[in-house]
DNA sequence: TCATGTGTAATTGTCGACAATTAGTGAATA
DNA sequence: TATTCACTAATTGTCGACAATTACACATGA
């Protein structure tokens, strides 16, 4: 399977070194391994970070660090104030479901113009990441983590898929490291991921067919769906917590 | 009409001082500066610019201008490669027929959220913007310009409308730079104006109606048809020049 | 006890200088 | 004549130091 590395694997296996393809500065490095860091919840949302410090210990000076800082804030990862200081970003519920809001309408779009541009090697490659997903054992057990990593693996694919730069970069680049970012602050499981698996396949399915207007609409559902597991496991937790 | 103010209308207002609101350091006015020159082209699109010049242009050290040029970069005004130099982002008719593919997603999804969460006052205000063009003799005339200018004012009203602040980050602060840049570039006109203004009303009338399915597949309509009638006239571009 | 003002310490913003990489010119050779 | 190599100039990347702003602690007064 050659058809892509998902960020989630190229970050998983590599232990955060600059052996990553166009890393050629230390501002480049320095943004990764910061994004890597807020993502993995390595540095806590909410948590404010200093430029001494940081400075200090990536062993970079306050330059650099500064224009990787800046990215950061372009991407939703950090909050700046000027003369204050900066914080990594805190995702509340209601910015969690803003954040599905926009991910329904750029997936579902992705997913009409995959089914019209994939082509079939591509569609192919699609196929297998699905089997692949099949065949881990942890997702008959209900265990979610892989499932939905492969989750990301799936999407990032059909975005790939619709052959639209501009969606790509802001699905792939900028939304997608929210995403996970959720993870570390609200943990998913349930019956979903089984559900979602069978999801998967039917937008394939509607992709293969070149029906993109079903595509578009399967895609819709699947994330709206995903939205409404999350917003009940949270009206959820509330409950319990009262 | 205390409803909002319109970047462009910022933008056509202020000569490019820092009288703005939050620009309280020489990296962040520097940004903007940047960023309305780019927009209104006086800065070539893909031209190259040089640290040293721009250093020298606005008076600032290279310190803050990279910062300013980290975040242009970030908003896709311009396009840096490392230890080669930055140019202003040219674009091509396919970029600009992806973006208008993701406004059609983005802003047909603000819409249904307007019909949803807009309230009578910020309704009277929107109705209050289409008058505003009403009145403007161009309109009639046939001169796209302030239709042009005074349709950005429209959408620009529904997104704020939709109260989901990603979106309005994503489509206000990032985008419409985009879009504005754009028309540098290919100049719109033709009957397209008045059609466009009735198709403003309709889309008005679904979000006081509360209709959020057909303000969303009234707006996705027009952004659509806009897109197509940027293709349609490019297309004739390329026929009379051959 | 609470509010207010002052002073200090820490952090952020800005600058100029140096190092590293690249592009372009020109000369030497096949 | 075309190609390749070296050299130079310019630009980008990085660093450390200084200035400006802010936050906190403490003392003073009502």
């Amino acid at each position: 399977m050659t058809l892509f590395v998902s960020p989630s694997h190229q970050l998983a296996d590599k232990p955060a070194e600059q052996v990553s393809p166009e890393v050629r500065t230390l501002a480049e490095r320095v943004f990764h391994q910061l994004q890597d860091a807020i993502v993995r919840g390595e540095l806590a949302p909410g948590s404010k970070i200093t430029e001494p410090g940081l400075s200090k210990t990536y062993g970079i000076s306050r330059g650099p660090l500064r224009e990787a800082m800046r990215r950061l804030e372009a991407h939703r990862l950090i909050e700046r104030v000027p003369h204050v200081g900066a914080r990594v970003v805190k995702l509340s519920m209601k910015e969690l479901l803003e954040l599905f809001d926009v991910r329904e309408a750029l997936e579902s779009m992705a997913a009409r113009l995959a089914a019209e541009h994939m082509s079939a090697e591509e569609i192919k490659g699609l196929r297998e990441v699905l089997a692949l997903h099949e065949g881990q054992a942890d997702l008959k057990r209900g265990e979610a983590y892989y499932q939905r990593e492969g989750d990301l693996d799936f999407h990032y694919c059909i975005v790939q898929g619709s052959h639209n730069k501009m969606l790509m970069n802001l699905l792939c680049d900028d939304l997608y490291y929210l995403v996970r970012l959720y993870r570390t602050q609200f943990s998913a499981s349930g019956t979903r991921p089984q559900r979602a698996f069978v999801e998967h396949h039917r937008i394939v399915d509607a992709i293969e067919a070149g029906d993109a207007e079903l595509a578009e609409l399967l895609m819709r559902r699947h994330v709206s769906a995903s939205r409404a597991n999350v917003a009940d496991r949270y009206a959820a937790i509330l409950e319990q917590q009262s």
